[in-house]
DNA sequence: CCTCCACTATACAGATCGGTATACATTGGG
DNA sequence: CCCAATGTATACCGATCTGTATAGTGGAGG
């Protein structure tokens, strides 16, 4: 349900918490290859012995650190699309989601898409949870359109991952004011017009 | 015309444009943090010292890299931009420009916004390049729908923007297949129902 | 009390980072 | 013919990289 592989095991100890809350920030901001391990445990208030102690190398903290912002991502989601209401406006709801989300998380655009950037190798441990999450909005948008417009569920589904990638992609490098809102919209035209 | 900023300056002797061309092929392979200017110089057959010689610095070498791939992909897509041709139709061929380049220059998607994933720092000299290219395109994208439909240019423009960008993102993750054709057609798809 | 566990503190290893220095070979043009 | 530009080769600098080793502290639970 949540994320796709077992990947999480570690027990997160309060140390392991402000490690990875520091690591992600810094990641996140920073980019992964240019923050090292000593800067994470300053930041943390952590030694390195207990970085290695709880995590046992950098990789496993950029697996842990893409796994939970996945994880986030997904019950942060979940919490709003309420299976009461019509698919057309649950379309609408996670770009609403999405626009929240991204205002306070993601001022650099999608964490994901910023990982795979220095990420390439495929046999990379957290390589699966990247194009893992991608896959699963392409699911669920598509999912959502079988229920609009049977026949162009695909085509709908894809066109609207389309959209959410590329207005995540524009906020982050500011192209114009309020992308997701905008991809909002257009999502909701190309609804309308669809399943009559 | 060709890049915004009067950026690249340095004379390309046949060591630098090889050191280039070698640096260029690493940073969108494994990302510009985790490339050493050692790398660069042994992959290009070349010496550090005629590296520093000719760009004073690995950041300059990064600047050189993107504004070249800037210039390169607008030169690619000018030569087959027919001023001729009706609007809708040179719209359609901006996404066959971009993916024909994608397929052959762009595996792992937009150089741009891979670099953006590691430079996040408005104040690196690389940063006008990045959003320089981004903003050209929903000028070019806006001013192309200005001949279809003046109202609703920029709505139009924007909304080709974020298929674009999110056809890039979808091509290098492997989302689906072929999304850089599938936004085509949904351009298509947009504009035939435009200025009517 | 004693053991386990999470943690701190510090020092270090070996490699690689961006960048510089010295010395020498090759080449083309005035 | 000389000189400047371009290049090679190699050694080195201090800093930083991931990762390890040693030693010790404090609290919780049986």
């Amino acid at each position: 349900m949540s994320t796709a592989e077992g990947i999480r095991r570690i027990a997160l100890t309060p140390a392991a918490r402000r490690a990875l809350e520091a690591a992600g920030r810094l990641f996140y901001a920073r980019g992964i290859h240019a923050v090292g391990v000593d800067l994470i445990a300053a930041e943390a208030g952590v030694t390195k012995k207990t970085l290695y102690d709880r995590f046992g190398s950098k990789e496993q903290i950029v697996v842990e650190y893409l796994a939970e912002r996945d994880e986030r991502w997904r019950t942060f989601l979940a919490g709003r699309l309420d299976a009461e209401r019509p698919a057309r406006e649950r379309v609408l709801t996670v770009f609403d989601a999405s626009r929240a989300w991204a205002l306070e998380n993601s001022p650099k655009g999608c964490s994901m898409v910023n990982a795979h950037a220095e990420i390439s190798d495929p046999a990379h441990p957290a390589y699966p949870i990247i194009t893992g999450q991608k896959q699963w909005m392409l699911d669920l948008f598509t999912g959502l359109c079988a229920d609009i417009d049977p026949d162009r569920a695909d085509r709908l589904g894809r066109t609207l991952m389309l959209l959410h990638e590329g207005a995540l992609v524009a906020h982050g490098l500011n192209v114009f004011a309020d992308p997701i809102a905008h991809a909002r919209d257009e999502a909701g035209a190309l609804l309308a017009a669809a399943g009559e």
